[in-house]
DNA sequence: CTGTTAGCGCATTCAC
DNA sequence: GTGAATGCGCTAACAG
């Protein structure tokens, strides 16, 4: 029962206090390193404790070690799966080394993103990870890279994921391969007619994954004409927006539509569906990161598989590792790039045989 | 670029030396209540910490404050869209209050949950949401309840969401009463053999909902055999199994499905398909929550609306609404259930007329 | 308004 | 091993 006793947390000191020892003795029964406490003492001040309902500030830990157990996150949108499970991925990486995750959301703006960096900063987290959304008219030397670098210099780590057009560690996912190998695989089924549902210019993950689109058809003799490009914003509504502009225009042959991320392919689902047409069927439909939910949607959607959360656990670990202070990695030694995998499902049935 | 020169972070003592105040004022200029510092010096201290690249150290200021500026929100599963969602709510409001969100997963786990409010106790987050679920076999005067009454008692707010067993500030989703809305809403479809696919035994929220699903068909004076209720994990993939072993035991007559929650219920539209039955057709399905997802899935889903970004912002304002340390709400005080909605959506089009 | 000073809670030197 | 003292970065009285 909480009663009306408002009190202040107890602090080490009361616990010294109560277990009849020294500041000093109690900080490292309950903290210092490995076993340098008398066993009765470390006994009496671990009792004492628990008694107190005693909990270390770890501000106050923080500030006197001069370094804390935060590690700072940063997605576009915390509802979106693809950010989702890269934070789980996160947190459940970060939990093992016992650190804790402060999460913000940029909802896709730059300027936001640049303000919650800034916050962030103040926490003085161990490691501070972007997953949001780089942009292709991002410089690379402007207010965002200034404060990045400022942070790295205070011994701060940061960690990309997906792009690095930074100097700073990056969990490399090769959005252009990934999309030109599925564009190959398409093309193998016997597709010929592409359009692509991607997002409005300047997103790298949206534009890196439509050239790579386009490489893959052009290794193949097709040609994406720029008329079959539709775009929409980058979620559920966005894909099923495009794809009903696509639809309304006329498919004009258009075999199947690749959508650049998976929420934009199942609003394509539905747009074609909506539109009286069988998706599959009448129009094939691939997307990209394989989210968990595309296995549920009908037709199942072919896709590239992107491991979400080991990424989250990778950018943690990326970032831990190399605590040798031997600074971001060079271009030359850049990890290798996450796995994609092609993963041909129902949605695209091979191109109907009239 | 991030050179090899790595040093500390400017602190507000450089702060204060560069623009050559003195401390305080430094700090008044920077951060204390409406401006009081001199216009001159103000700017000579705003221009000196830019060109320091100064952050104030957050963990410092919630020392000398005594008070943080963080909220801590536990959940089940980052991953799972029900949480994900309420966190983009917590997140978002906080963004408000200029409040950090550090955020942990308890998988549903009652030790690690108990483990992960003792951790994160020592932030002293001035709220604590904890939007994990809650066991029915959960002693209201347990280690956790222990915790988290040393937690208020030391100042702190805690937000439970979905049930108030305990005597602590509660953003009231009421299960049982959805459930039954949509109880009566399947009946008047003309149903009148039901199943429930639930989670083991034990969690509170599947208990609550198969409860109220059967005030509801009770009231239309149905009954649901207890042969009829089927079991597994509180996901997709239990929703899936216990589908799939619904479907191998045989129907027996039942027209109709409910999972307690949509991503069961996603599941158990996989497993009808797989079955090779037609969801909706051969057997309704209904679920619980109204995800994003279910919108996109084929059929779309009947459900209940549970306005899940909204309680996550709720649960936030709950805690800082009543600043006035007035103490938990009581019982009678307590604050109304968040509204749900049954929505009939195509997986449930009436009972086949044969 | 401004500067000086004393903490905040804790880790960690340094003597004992 | 243990305790006393110093300092981490910052805020908040407290005097000028």
């Amino acid at each position: 029962m909480t009663d009306g006793t408002r009190s202040t947390p107890a602090t080490l000191h009361d616990v010294a206090r109560e277990a009849g020892v020294s500041l000093a003795t109690a900080s490292r029964a309950l903290n210092g390193s490995t076993r340098k406490v008398n066993e009765e003492y470390r006994t009496r001040v671990l009792a004492a404790a628990a008694r107190l309902d005693y909990s270390p500030n770890l501000s106050a830990q923080a500030v006197a070690r001069g370094a804390s157990t935060t590690v700072a996150l940063l997605v576009a949108d915390i509802a979106d799966p693809y950010f989702s499970s890269i934070a789980a991925g996160v947190v459940a990486e970060a939990d093992l080394e016992r650190l804790i995750v402060t999460m913000a959301a940029t909802e896709r703006d730059p300027e936001r993103e640049l303000e919650l960096v800034r916050a962030l900063r103040g926490q003085r987290p161990r490691v501070m990870i972007l997953a949001s959304s780089r942009r292709t008219d991002e410089p690379t030397d402007g207010p965002l890279a200034e404060e990045l670098a400022a942070y790295e210099r205070a011994g701060g780590r940061v960690v990309l994921i997906s792009r690095n057009e930074y100097a700073l560690r990056t969990v490399l996912l090769d959005n252009r391969a990934g999309a030109a190998a599925l564009a190959t695989a398409l093309a193998g089924l016997g597709y010929r007619r592409f359009a692509v549902v991607t997002a409005g210019e300047g997103l790298r993950t949206a534009g890196d994954r439509l050239a790579g689109f386009r490489d893959g058809l052009a290794a193949a003799g097709i040609e994406l004409r720029d008329t079959d490009v539709v775009r929409g914003e980058f979620t559920r509504d966005g894909g099923y927006a495009a794809t009903t502009a696509l639809l309304e225009r006329g498919l004009n042959g258009v075999e199947v539509v690749f959508a650049v991320n998976d929420v934009m392919a199942v609003g394509a689902l539905s747009a074609i569906r909506d539109a009286g047409l069988e998706p599959g069927a009448d129009l094939a439909v691939a997307g990209f990161d394989d989210i968990a939910t595309v296995r549920d949607v009908t037709p199942p959607l072919t896709t590239v598989r992107v491991p979400l959360e080991q990424i989250g656990r990778r950018a943690l670990r990326l970032a831990l590792d190399d605590a040798d202070a031997s600074g971001p990695a060079s271009p030359a030694t850049a990890p290798d790039a996450v796995p994609t995998e092609v993963v041909i499902r129902a949605s695209t049935p091979g191109p109907r045989t009239r």
